[in-house]
DNA sequence: CAATTATAGTTAGTTGCCTAACTATCAGGG
DNA sequence: CCCTGATAGTTAGGCAACTAACTATAATTG
């Protein structure tokens, strides 16, 4: 429960009401955009809630996922990363991928060690006890996320997935306005 | 950008593969999960970037809007309101809200004034400035908003709501299991 | 090959949220 | 009237994320 959302959303009357108070107001837009955000986060609290019965944070559990699950290649069975990587693939920044496996180690669930050619790197995978704690996680978590979906039928999850794609398709290309012009890919608005 | 989430998701065939090693995986549920999760993180992180060149944060911003707009009855014009209800409506608890009004006052956005009946009452009510200020963020907050959905026509925000609300109405169900029976409505799982 | 630049990881300090415990007021029942 | 319990708000302390600045190693280059 992160958020900090409105609980309260306004009725889409209201929406209509206040649109013409604000020109700029696109009532089925806002609708939208708030029962994303809502929907998000209720599903985003059940998963913490769950997660933190069995102990771990969301930020624990996405670096376990990261660490259990092959990168790149499926063939590579080392499930072995390194910090930068992790942080890039989980979305935070260095600094936070550092406390998260500070605490990580603490509780025995990965190991660092030095990497083997760049004296820079550190190289995290999972130890037992991480693989023993997801292997007792995993099933409860799995069946919670088709617990959420069960009310949408297959091709209901389809439309959701197009429909979701096609608004991350919007946002990235807002994000970079100028495509295959420039190879500046500095497009931060 | 709050959420902490696999910015590097699965792809489909992987949770294809993935679920002959977890039979309680639901590919498609995790499929609208994981979407879901992340779209609703990168709107959340529109709108906080946005906000945030305005120099507010999102609890902020939630509280100026609660201030905005009339709470519950339209004709009561007060716009005026305690920091219990206002936590109550934002969905945060009332120490976070006693620390978002702090900031606010701080800044000069809203007033602190003692409630005339109840003298464990606080009404808490907009400056002017903090009039000014809304007047100033609202319509650019709108516009980016209606940007992100441009992409849906209003058939496909119809649909996007239906399946949101479906979500949300499982989760609701899934949460007080017990319905029309019993009038206490603790449904806390 | 020394100096600069880039990269990997960490540390320090801030923010915004939380829970739990506290103070002050109000409402009811001996 | 106290006394108990409920309610409104605050305070104190913790956690997870961030940015900015730092150390150590590697790569590049004059």
């Amino acid at each position: 429960m992160p958020l900090l959302m409105m609980k309260d959303l306004p009725r889409y009357e209201c929406l209509l009401e206040a649109a013409s108070l604000f020109p700029d107001l696109d009532p089925s837009a806002c609708e939208v955009f708030l029962q994303l955000l809502r929907t998000g986060d209720e599903v985003f609290g059940v998963e913490s809630t769950y997660l933190a019965s069995k102990g771990i944070s969301q930020g624990r559990f996405t670096v376990l996922m990261l660490l259990t699950r092959p990168g790149r290649e499926m063939e590579c069975d080392e499930l072995i990363s390194n910090p930068a990587d992790l942080a890039d693939r989980a979305g935070v920044t260095r600094a936070t991928m550092t406390g998260l496996i500070d605490t990580l180690v603490k509780d025995g669930f990965v190991r660092r060690e030095p990497a083997p050619n760049d004296r820079r790197m550190i190289s995290v995978s999972l130890t037992e006890a991480g693989q023993e704690l997801m292997s007792r996680v995993l099933p409860g978590y799995f069946r919670r996320v088709a617990q959420m979906m069960k009310r949408l039928s297959e091709e209901e999850r389809r439309t959701m997935v197009q429909l979701l794609v096609k608004i991350q398709q919007g946002l990235a290309a807002d994000a970079a306005p100028v495509v295959g012009q420039t190879s500046s890919p500095a497009g931060k608005a």
